[in-house]
DNA sequence: TAGCCTGTAACCACGCTGTGAAAAATGGCC
DNA sequence: GGCCATTTTTCACAGCGTGGTTACAGGCTA
């Protein structure tokens, strides 16, 4: 949020080579960072390119256009898309719009709208979004520091890897909502969640024990069955007084029965 | 939070009738609310009526249009911001853009694309944006947070699991009006109640088992019956050392008559 | 009083999550 | 390039929470 921000990123398909020059030098001179591709890449590669956005003419891809897009758009929801074609029809545009494009441009366009438009599309997500604002977060016992990529509690460091970081950071950044699984796979692996993926909740107990390790007298992260994960730093198990159930001795006889675990 | 999205709402500052027409007639077809004002109105008033999107046509409104424009992105960044204009030039659509809007529409223009280009650019709030979509409910001593999945009452937590969380979001944002099985499980289920199922008793009954533990002074949830449930604080029925038995007719006269501030 | 509606408790099946470990991928080092 | 250590991902399985059903008892309306 200060002013030094990073330069804008963008990923460009597109074989018009004419129309690649001039933009690509408009996009120079204002400090732009841009990569041109001739063909369709994996979303995965654009992740790996950190782009804010990719514009992309989505009638050098054939046929293959349409789904190519939509894949991109499911897969990254958080990159910014703009198409550009040659004289599409209203129905076209109308398509591409409704398969998750952010912003369609007719060409022949102007160099300046189309990166006032990419402009346009990237800011809103940077204005919300829970982009990359290096704000060390400090929770209780527990500290962040991005810039360290590290995070300590009284002092000492955790020692996690990448991937835990991320997710603490994510956690303790959002202190006390639930996080659905799809938005924190989302956040911290940067691509859509395949259905049946386990990857966040195995990374929650990796996470669970580092820090119970350090501060056993707290719990942080928090189940919500069916739902996500929530973080709050609460004294762990008070044991809570009074169950207040009428009578106890049903209680002793449900438990009895409950433990009708076939080997 | 559950399946059912409530639907586009736009407020629109045109005065181009025909042009209005055309596209309030789609707008109505395809379950949009609109709002169509004839001039600029203030910010406030625009959060007031809890709009997605602004379509605008600055054109209208003078030399104040690009003020007008620039003050509201800057105010309301969580607006989506579109504008329309009758043969805007590149730099007039490329001055839009970095004042804050989200998109720039040339007239004339299919009614068609305006609302594909519409529901991009509210996309990407909704995609983005930390899911703050729902407000927190606050009843007497009653507290109830969406984004934390849970509800208080003093500060305690309810320990509620997801479909009795829903249900009694459900019922307390609807203090004091009375609400039918079906249209509860229509709510909270997402799909039309079957004939005899019986869910939505059952889970009141946790409901209330739960509240009541945790204040026993008061009664929540009460039953009309024949019709469904009506939420709503009341002290309840103070068990006078009197009577031996209670008067049901003076029950039945509390239930249709102390309904306390109908929202 | 008869009949329908609701309160209540218990039951069970399913899906979700915790957990450990193996397999695959990554990255550093020689 | 090949090897090793670390990290990440995948997989299988057990345990349990949750939601939905059912049955019965009690209450309300007509």
């Amino acid at each position: 949020m200060s002013d030094a921000r990073p330069p804008m990123r963008v990923a460009i398909i597109d074989n018009d080579s004419g129309f690649v020059r001039v933009l690509t030098n408009r996009m120079d001179s204002a400090g732009w960072q841009h990569r041109v591709l001739s063909s369709a890449v994996p979303p995965q590669e654009l992740v790996a390119m950190k782009v804010h956005a990719l514009l992309v003419d989505v009638s050098i891809l054939g046929n293959e256009g349409w789904g190519y897009l939509e894949k991109v758009c499911s897969l990254l929801p958080d990159l910014g898309v703009l198409v550009t074609m040659n004289g599409a029809t209203v129905s076209q545009r109308v398509k591409g719009l409704r398969l998750g494009a952010d912003d369609w441009v007719n060409k022949p366009c102007h160099p300046e709208e189309v990166m006032a438009r990419t402009e346009a599309v990237v800011r809103r997500r940077r204005r919300v979004g829970s982009g990359a604002d290096d704000a060390p977060v400090m929770v209780g016992e527990l500290e962040i520091r991005p810039d360290q990529f590290q995070a300590f509690i009284s002092g000492q460091s955790l020692d996690l890897t990448r991937r835990e970081f991320e997710l603490l950071y994510l956690l303790a950044s959002n202190d006390g909502t639930v996080l659905e699984r799809d938005r924190i796979y989302q956040s911290v692996w940067g691509y859509a969640m395949a259905h049946g993926d386990r990857s966040v909740d195995v990374f929650i107990r990796k996470l669970r024990q580092k820090l119970e390790r350090r501060s056993p007298a707290f719990a942080y992260i928090h189940t919500h069955f069916g739902v996500g994960y929530r973080f709050a730093v609460e004294t762990s198990v008070p044991d809570l007084p009074g169950p207040d159930k009428e009578d106890p001795g049903r209680e002793a006889e449900r438990d009895a029965e409950a433990t009708s675990a076939p080997a």
